[in-house]
DNA sequence: CTAATTTGTAAAGCGCCCTGACGAAATAGG
DNA sequence: CCTATTTCGTCAGGGCGCTTTACAAATTAG
């Protein structure tokens, strides 16, 4: 149990700053006075706070704002958009992608190439990742971005707060620390290391475009496996070794037919992207041959449902049970406000989500959420954890402004 | 979104009285040098913390230590024992208790009596819980306490932030909100009401005896339906509602018997009580005939279990297997460290352990959790909840010590 | 044009913790 | 036995951070 932080005043200030960015970041362009209203603050306070801030190169002021309503008019202050920027990569089974994302949100860049990682030595793809890394980053200090961290998604386990990846199926790698190599290609960037279905999660709690942002709902996200992330309170479940949000090995049949993981009847073996095209008669050369590049198996999948063909549609429609059972287990043990279908799941939604609100609508004991909007589709598609990834390192920023001063100092203020 | 918490220096004030405080009631008595170590601040800033929590009754200082090491011996601190209490309170289907228990968590006083509350009107069994609650009160005064607060628990879901209980089905209510009556009959306790497996959970927390304690696991607790709680990062999980851990209503057999929820192959159909006694063939009366009083029917089939009765053995022995199948799921979704099984479950735990832990290890893709330790059994057997109850006041008095004198200063100080 | 309202800043004050120093109470060693 | 050392608790001084109070600036209402 490490010191729950030494409640000192420097430790009362350094929240308050996050809290400020926070203000300003939630609530678009603000002057100090409602800042002030907001947080909780006197505005002499706030003011102090903000130059601290535009001094760190975090807020601008705009200028004074349009008038409108009586009294002196505010300054409105905003996110610096030349301020930090979080770097955000994805490692898939056949592409790389990384972005940069700035203060606000916004993608200021962004390379995405074909490669394929399965089953291939992980040095060269490691390479290739940092490589473009440096890339995005160049593109971003370009526009006046500095670099202030990156995350990586990866579509296995990570184990808690370390950059080993236990195990990713996907991929063929098992008990790879991907930390060494790319701290090396890439000194002074910090790096994290995380589930691709949890950076996705992360993208849907901050850019999900849904109003209030729900700030407790599953989400669930597949590319060959099935991975799911919680989130509840507004945080990320992590579980203790960081491995939760195993959707994929929840016994759906237990007598069903046996998983690779050593159990039978695993949601992966109704739902996951392998069942659900031998079920539809298809063989994954085929799909590779008609749709090649990045998720061609599933735009093919979604071509034939679209052509109504019985086969895949009642294939989707097994998938779409499956998950509805699994999910209703999730569903009442953990009371979240939606179930969120993300990742590669999204063009699949409409021939899934039938007999997945079927099931889940039968299944759910509790009598407040009947039925009505308890499965959403993400907006963000397969763009998630990408996205994700590049938020938390924002995210990471707005937390703790003034951690970034620090690391700055460490390193010698990269620029 | 609650503006969360105006970051003051009087807020930091008291969140130091409560890491004081915190730091005092887990490791035992501590000089104040010593907590000064433990939280991170210094002696001379420990020192008018501890004055104040003296002065508000909270801490008492035993005097000079015994010397022992080199250096001038610190005065220990102990948390006060004629300080304020907790009072827990518990209805169950045949049953009224209430207890109190003072800052350091010892029972000191407590009553039990038998009450058939099943199907019977609500009024009369709240007028009766609430003359107990008045006795135990007493004769926690007559000890030198003061009573800060009551907390009731319910065998059945109640509505988060609330005291409705929504739907009790061992008592047969629905829809009760057992506030009103209670802060009537029992004016100036601050009143809270929660689920009997939440607060059997919390229990397991801060007083299961493990050494140390599990800051994540699943407790599953059973009276008549399956109740789970989820503790995850030290905190509980209580979802949206507050319906949080219905693990009687996961799917284990998608198509299996129907469920009084509406779904079919529901745990509480292969692990319920009534599905159990059917399968060991079994009649509620029978065991109502044989064991009179609280847990009658759990204690039969404890008995017959023990004597080697094959069709009891092989009834648990399918309960603990869909336990395990159902806790599967959880585990997998949730990455525990452990799951405990607390309340009625404990007195059968040793017949459904051996195909839970099967299941279980069968089950669970982690790799890092490979069999040992998964599954404990709770020490605190069925009083779990209502200690909870009680210890969930206390704890409410160590997370802000100020805001009892707060509450004192508006009620009248009480005595 | 004046009164009212709101914003942002500055000065004074207060609360809270830290630093540094000191007496008190024990042990260690001669 | 006496002194040096160590640790504890407290006190005075100081720094830091927020609040209070006051005020100038900028806008609307009348």
């Amino acid at each position: 149990m490490a010191a729950p932080l030494p409640n000192t005043q420097q430790a009362m200030r350094r929240r308050n700053l996050s809290l400020v960015l926070h203000a300003v970041a939630a609530h678009g362009p603000l002057s100090r006075a409602s800042v002030a209203a907001r947080v909780g603050l006197t505005r002499a306070a706030v003011s102090t706070l903000v130059d601290e801030l535009i001094r760190d190169g975090l807020l601008v002021e705009l200028g004074p704002s349009r008038p409108g309503t009586v009294g002196r008019p505010g300054s409105a202050l905003q996110l610096n958009e030349r301020g930090p920027a979080g770097i955000g990569a994805e490692i898939g089974v056949d592409h790389l992608a990384v972005c940069a994302v700035d203060l606000g949100g916004r993608v200021r860049a962004r390379t995405e190439v074909a490669s394929a990682n399965r089953d291939r030595t992980v040095g060269p793809a490691l390479a290739r990742l940092a490589e473009l890394v440096r890339q995005v980053a160049a593109e971003a200090v370009r526009e006046g971005l500095r670099p202030a961290g990156l995350a990586v998604a990866v579509p296995g386990l990570v184990a808690r707060d370390s950059s080993l990846v236990v195990r990713a199926p996907n991929l063929g790698w098992e008990g790879v620390d991907v930390g060494p190599a790319l701290r090396a290609a890439l000194p002074g960037l910090p790096l994290t290391v995380d589930n691709e279905a949890n950076l996705g999660a992360l993208a849907e709690l901050w850019r999900g475009g849904h109003d209030p942002a729900p700030r407790d709902f599953v989400h669930v996200s597949a590319e060959i496996g099935i991975g799911a992330a919680v989130v509840l309170d507004g945080r990320l479940l992590r579980g203790t070794h960081g491995f939760a949000g195993e959707l994929g090995h929840v016994p759906v049949r237990p007598e069903g037919p046996a998983c690779a993981c050593g159990g039978r009847g695993c949601l992966e073996q109704y739902a996951g992207e392998e069942a659900v095209l031998r079920a539809s008669g298809l063989s994954p050369e085929q799909a590779a041959a008609q749709h090649p590049g990045p998720g061609g198996r599933i735009a093919l999948l979604a071509e034939r449902a679209a052509d109504g063909d019985r086969r895949v549609r009642r294939a989707l429609d097994g998938a779409g049970e499956a998950l509805g059972i699994a999910l209703a287990g999730a569903v009442n043990l953990l009371d979240p406000r939606t179930v969120v279908l993300g990742g590669a799941l999204t063009p699949l939604a409409p021939w899934l989500l039938p007999a997945l609100e079927r099931e889940l609508a039968l299944r759910v004991a509790d009598p407040a959420r009947s039925g009505q909007g308890a499965v959403t589709v993400s907006r963000l598609g397969s763009d998630g954890p990408l996205l994700g990834a590049a938020h938390s390192v924002v995210q990471a920023v707005l937390d703790d402004p003034a951690g970034l001063r620090e690391a700055a100092a460490v390193t010698g203020s990269g620029a």
